[in-house]
DNA sequence: TCTTTTGTTGACTAAACAGTCAACTGATTT
DNA sequence: AAATCAGTTGACTGTTTAGTCAACAAAAGA
């Protein structure tokens, strides 16, 4: 089966990070096979162009993704206790970054979404369906919380959409404004929007 | 006087455009110089580089903007009326420019404020900035909202922030998903969000 | 062993890019 | 009318960029 490497998975981390930490506009390929430790002519050997590299890196991305967060979400644990684990998840997950880079990065899809959405359609349409995913997290706690006399939202739909952009808006503003503090309020503002009462409400 | 021209003000409007409709690092300056009808040296002439260009452009549009929300935001209004005018505003906006450029393109501020933030510190400080006198808006008519006993909201800058990030949640998402029915959302999402009571609703 | 498959390399091209500059133009002042 | 001020121009530089390619290298199968 010929000789093999890792240069693809190299490829696609490097340019995961060079697109989050700085953007995908000005992210040359050049850059992406530097960190990747990989010459131009492997690249093309992989990829086509940066576009089919992003969406490559994108959907690997997704699937370590998703089985964190089937695991915050799982329908084993208490809908507002599901909700709880993903603000407290993405504040961690925000804290460390900061720590290894010393900016909040956010939302990768999002900044992602917003730059290249008018130009990458292949792109733009793996973040549209990824971004739906994320939100059916959000759609099945909020009806499960309904159902269980906990809040009131007869159509969990709508609920979350709300939620969801809510939590894309705080997370762009913490990139925006390079801080944390601002997605603290995460978990209250949670409570607040769904309207939970004192008594369901587990802050700490 | 020597002789005078607007080519400062047609490559402010040129470089917005073509942000707004693609992104900043995708906007070269030969491609602002051909829009606006102006030659490189030109450019040079009145700017030091695209980021400083961005940056006069930023200025010049916030006090555009500032007008129109001065507007919509006068203390004349009842405060939830002015609310409502917003979001019709931002609905109205939208589809005007879907109308113009075929594509719903969201909040410029932020999604220029997520592309380069970790890179143009001169930029993302005047967005910050902007952002902060945009928040400062909601703020206030909720806490007249307050004071007038339509909503309860005793920390109005805390619910300013979470009103706030999810208008830009909003727009984000608009723009990626290219769809204005999203936005259509944001008034009855305003309600929900800050419990106002059926009562003092209007929805349209 | 030698052949095939899979991946690597560096040198290359052509285009796009930012930035510079001296010469020019046309209003305005004196 | 001459001096000055404000703005314009196009040709230029050097660099960065995407993308190509033929030759090479290593693993695996025949």
């Amino acid at each position: 089966m010929g000789r093999c490497s890792d240069a693809k998975q190299r490829l696609m981390e490097a340019v995961s990070e060079l697109i989050w930490t700085g953007s995908y506009g000005s992210t040359t390929i050049d850059q992406i096979c530097d960190k990747a430790g990989v010459k131009k002519g492997s690249f093309y050997y992989f990829f086509d162009s940066k576009a089919d590299l992003a969406l490559a890196a994108l959907e690997a991305n997704w699937n370590c993704k998703r089985a964190e967060l089937d695991s915050i979400f799982s329908p084993t644990v208490p809908p507002l206790e599901r909700l709880r684990r993903y603000c407290e998840y993405g504040n961690k997950y925000q804290r460390e970054i900061q720590k290894k880079c010393g900016c909040v990065l956010g939302c990768p899809l999002l900044t992602l979404g917003a730059e290249i959405c008018t130009q990458e359609v292949g792109l733009q349409k793996k973040i549209q369906e990824i971004l739906e995913q994320k939100r059916k997290y959000l759609e099945s706690a909020i009806r499960d919380a309904h159902a269980a006399g906990q809040i009131d939202a007869p159509d969990a739909a709508a609920k979350a959409r709300v939620l969801f952009a809510y939590y894309q808006g705080l997370q762009a503003e913490a990139r925006i404004k390079n801080s944390l503090t601002i997605l603290q309020d995460a978990i209250r503002g949670t409570y607040d929007l769904l309207g939970v009462k004192a008594a369901d409400q587990v802050l700490a």
